[in-house]
DNA sequence: AAGTGGTCTAGACCACCGA
DNA sequence: CGGTGGTCTAGACCACTTT
C-alpha cells in the first residue's frame, strides 16, 4: 500500500477512535512530515483523502479541523454491494433468494445499456433481499458475459462483486447511478412484501471496470420506508 | 484562479465539446506538461480532478481515457441549490412562493440541529417550488441567525445561497445529505399539488461554511414522480 | 528500449493570520 | 515576524505495457 494512503488510513483511524477529537485541529502539516517521516506532498495527499471522505475540513492558515464523523456514520454512498453493506451495518437476518438466473441473448434494451452485440451473450438475474423477515429489495442484474464469465447461480446466491473481485481478480472501478422512484410492477409486489406501499425506490446503476469497460447494469428497487442514502458532498469552488 | 484548476476547466471544456472524443486518450502526462507549460504535478492535479468528477478514467501505463459524458448530463449531485439547478437545467416556467417567514427562537429539535443556544435566533422559511405550473418541491430552511444576519421574505424569493456567498460573501463550503422517503403531512398536501402521490422524497441536508460552521439545516420534499439524482462514484482501494 | 502513469522527495514562493 | 496551508517546480525511481 502506498505510503500516503497508509498515513490516511492511520489519520482515519485516529480520528474514529477520538485520539484526534471533532472540534480540534490534527498537527499542523510540518508536524505530521516529521511524525510520518516523508515529505509535505506525501502528507498532504493523505489530508485530500480525509477532507474528501469528509473527516477533515482544511481551513488555510489555521490548521486541518476534525470533523464529528458521528453524524457520517452510515454511508452508503460510493460503490458499495449489498453484502458489504450486509457487513458493515449490522444487520439481523439477511438472506438473499435468486428469484430467476438467465444466460441468454438479452433483449434489445439491455443489449443497448450494456453496449453489446446482437451475438453476445448476458446472465439476467433477479434477486430478492430479506432483512429482518422481511423481502424489502429486489435486486435486477445484467452482466455481459463476454467480460464476467463463469457466473452461477451459487455466486450469485453469495455476492457476485466478491467473485468478480477476488476469484476473476477484476478490479470494478467506478459506477454511475440514479436514484428514481417507480411505481411497483405486478411481480414487483409478487416478490416483495409491499406492506401496502405501491411505490419503490429506484437505483439504476452503470458499473464500470478500471479499463473503463462496463460489465453490469443493475436496476434496485428497495421499499420505500426501508431506503435510506446519505451523501457528503463539497461545493465546487471558483465557478 | 490556480493553473492546475484552469488546466482542468480547459479540458473539461474540451471534452464536452468533444474536441477529445470519449474512448481516445488525452495526451500523455509529459505531452500536458509541454502543452501547458507546467510541471507534471501540476498536470496531475488537473487530471485527477478530471477523473473525481467521472470525465476521465486513469489507466496506470496506457493514459488518460476519455469516458462518455453523454450519460452524466443532469448531476444533481453535489451542493446545488435549487435556482443553479434552475439555470442549468433547461426547465421553463420555475417560480418560487414564500409560504412562511419566521424570525424566532426555534423549538428545541431545529435548535439541536444547528448546535443553537436556547436563546439564539433562527429564520424558519418554507419555500414552495413551482415548475411548469406544478407545485412539486417543498423546502424548509432553518438558519442560523447569528452566523447568517438580514434575511428577508426578498431573498427568500429569489435565492439564499447567492445571498449567502455574494452579499455576505460567506463561503459555503460542505454539506452533509441525507435521501429518504416520508409519508406527506397534511401541511405536503395542502402546498403541493400531490396528483394522488401520498409519498414525498426527503432530503435532509446539514449545510457548513469553509469555517466548518454549520449554518443551515434544510428539508426538502420532492413530489416522487419528479425526483432524480444521479450519482458518480468510484470505489475505495486497498480496503 | 521507450513510454506510461504512480509515488515520493526537496525546495521554493505566496497570502494571510495571530502573537 | 513566524507559522500556516495553497501552489508550483524539478527531479527521481518504480512497475508495467507497447513497440
Amino acid at each position: 500500500m502506498a505510503k500516503y494512503h497508509e498515513i490516511y488510513e492511520d489519520l482515519k483511524g485516529k480520528i474514529e477512535e477520538k485520539e484526534y477529537a471533532a472540534g480540534t485541529y490534527l498537527p499542523s502539516e510540518n508536524e505530521l512530515m516529521k511524525i510520518y517521516e516523508s515529505s509535505r506532498d506525501t502528507i498532504r495527499k493523505s489530508l485530500e483523502l480525509l477532507a474528501s471522505s469528509g473527516y477533515i475540513q482544511k481551513e488555510k492558515r489555521k490548521g486541518s479541523l476534525v470533523l464529528d464523523v458521528g453524524l457520517i456514520s452510515f454511508p452508503v454512498s460510493g460503490l458499495t454491494s449489498f453484502k458489504e453493506l450486509e457487513q458493515s451495518s449490522h444487520r439481523y437476518h439477511s438472506k438473499t433468494e435468486v428469484a430467476s438466473f438467465l444466460y441468454q441473448h438479452p433483449d434489445s434494451r439491455i443489449q443497448k445499456k450494456l453496449n453489446m452485440d446482437p451475438e453476445g451473450y448476458a446472465f439476467s438475474i433477479k434477486r430478492v433481499r430479506e432483512i429482518d423477515g422481511e423481502r424489502i429489495i429486489l435486486d435486477e442484474d445484467h452482466i455481459n458475459a463476454a467480460v464476467i464469465p463463469g457466473l452461477t447461480e451459487e455466486i450469485a446466491a453469495d455476492s457476485i462483486y466478491e467473485y468478480i473481485e477476488n476469484e476473476l481478480k477484476l478490479p470494478i472501478a467506478f459506477a454511475r447511478k440514479e436514484i428514481t422512484v417507480v411505481r411497483a410492477s405486478e411481480e414487483d409486489q409478487r416478490l416483495l412484501d409491499m406492506k401496502g406501499y405501491d411505490l419503490l425506490v429506484c437505483v439504476k446503476s452503470y458499473n464500470f471496470l478500471e479499463d473503463a469497460t462496463l460489465f453490469c447494469y443493475t436496476v434496485s428497487k428497495h421499499r420505500p420506508d426501508k431506503f435510506r442514502f446519505v451523501e457528503f458532498s463539497r461545493r465546487e469552488k471558483e465557478r
